[in-house]
DNA sequence: CCAATAGTGTCTATCAGACAGTATCGA
DNA sequence: TCGATACTGTCTGATAGACACTATTGG
């Protein structure tokens, strides 16, 4: 930071903000769904928001992420580490919170499957919804725009780097790792183009040369883990919309 | 934002913090450079920084980052309007500042040439810097960090969007949009090629069918202007690096 | 003339889109 | 057997890389 080179500088002559990290915690099951709690105090008491709380004076903003993330989620810890942080973007309109003068730094986590909500932990409150059904009702705050940011930075971040493979799981099949392209994209993708453009991209998979079987029949398919690359170059194509 | 839901809230209870606009202000004459002013108080007195400021009570961060544009860039209102600005990411470590706790959001601006910096104004102490040099220096607080930032950020805009040509000025011929990307990129592209990829997409840009004579001879180029599109699908392709 | 830049054309390799076809499972 | 999924192969069109060639300027 620096302040207006040149004039006098008084820390306490600026106005003091609290700054809070929202995250939007995103999951592919049947369709793509976000973490949501229920507000226990005023303002928006008894409205869905995205977890999160705010940032302490002893910790960084990503410190207070990954403690949020924790302790908000109650994901295990073996989840966690599985699960993908990063920043998404910083929302600081002058009146998002009536309160008072409030700064939010909002991060994207992605994470595989539903875990399991451990009732008893703060997290008891909270429930995955459907992302079309959280924008469609009301959220807390600005928080339908910063789930929307989040949508959109994970449509976009499938596109060029390997992270569906962190929304599918420790392991998969391809056509589970389709799957989540699909639901996330909103739109179906053509098996056989799908497969070669993994295969063929050195580092997105790693075949663990066992196979499972599905529930409804079929030949049991290859079961892959995540492959030590991270970008796509070029990118898997999706129609534009 | 939200607090943690379930424990009482008291906003007093929440430390405070300062939040600042940093501006990483990227322009491309004969190499990359920013724009850096020279710090006149402490801490890190007559250090160089990125220019910048507090955000203020009545203000949202988006509003901050344009009023700091203008005042400590001394450019014009209309090479405002010609200049790209969006939110680059938010630097938020407990040490950041060694005065006390000041979480920073981050912008990148992209604007043509070099703006003749008006002196007398706030922005008599700014000056560009080649960005190689930048780094080598030394820059005030994390502000290495957040030039990185910036430039990695422009450098992957340029391969999927039409950003270029706001670098390239209000208008351009290809030799000039290429040595933009030539510049930023740190390779040199094939001519025909180039040529072709940016004639070839929709909307890059728009001839105005006048004619420009270079320095040094050779044929006058085809002047061009930015045309209505902003996205490139397929990206330009840059070596990976 | 030469150097430098603008602009065009072409061959090739790669890759995405589309789709046909075979193989292996559960019911 | 049938429905469903896994997996392979192939044709075509679009496009990037590489490079050769001509045209027009200043010196």
């Amino acid at each position: 930071m620096s302040e207006k080179t040149g004039k006098a500088y008084d820390p306490r002559a600026f106005p003091p903000f609290a700054v809070t990290v929202d995250i939007v915690v995103l999951s592919v099951g049947e369709s793509l769904s976000v973490l949501l709690v229920e507000r226990g105090l005023d303002p928006y008491v008894g409205w869905s928001a995205l977890p999160g709380g705010f940032v302490r004076a002893d910790e960084s903003v990503d410190e207070a992420a990954h403690r949020e993330l924790r302790e908000e989620t109650g994901m295990t810890e073996a989840r966690i580490r599985g699960t993908h942080l990063e920043q998404l973007e910083t929302f600081g309109a002058v009146d998002r919170d009536p309160r008072m003068r409030v700064v939010s730094v909002a991060y994207l986590a992605l994470t595989a499957e539903q875990p399991a909500l451990r009732p008893g932990t703060d997290a008891s409150d909270a429930a995955w919804v459907d992302v079309d059904e959280a924008l469609a009702g009301r959220l807390a705050f600005d928080h339908a725009d910063i789930l929307q940011a989040g949508i959109e930075r994970a449509r976009s971040k499938l596109e060029y780097t390997t992270l569906a493979t962190t929304l599918a799981g420790p392991d998969f099949t391809l056509g589970e790792l389709q799957h989540v392209y699909e639901v996330v994209w909103g739109q179906s993708l053509q098996r056989a183009n799908f497969r070669r453009k993994v295969l063929n991209t050195p580092g997105f998979v790693e075949a663990t040369h066992t196979r499972r079987r599905g529930r409804t029949g079929g030949a049991p398919a290859t079961v892959y883990r995540p492959g030590p690359g991270s970008t796509l170059t070029p990118p898997m194509m999706r129609d534009d919309q």
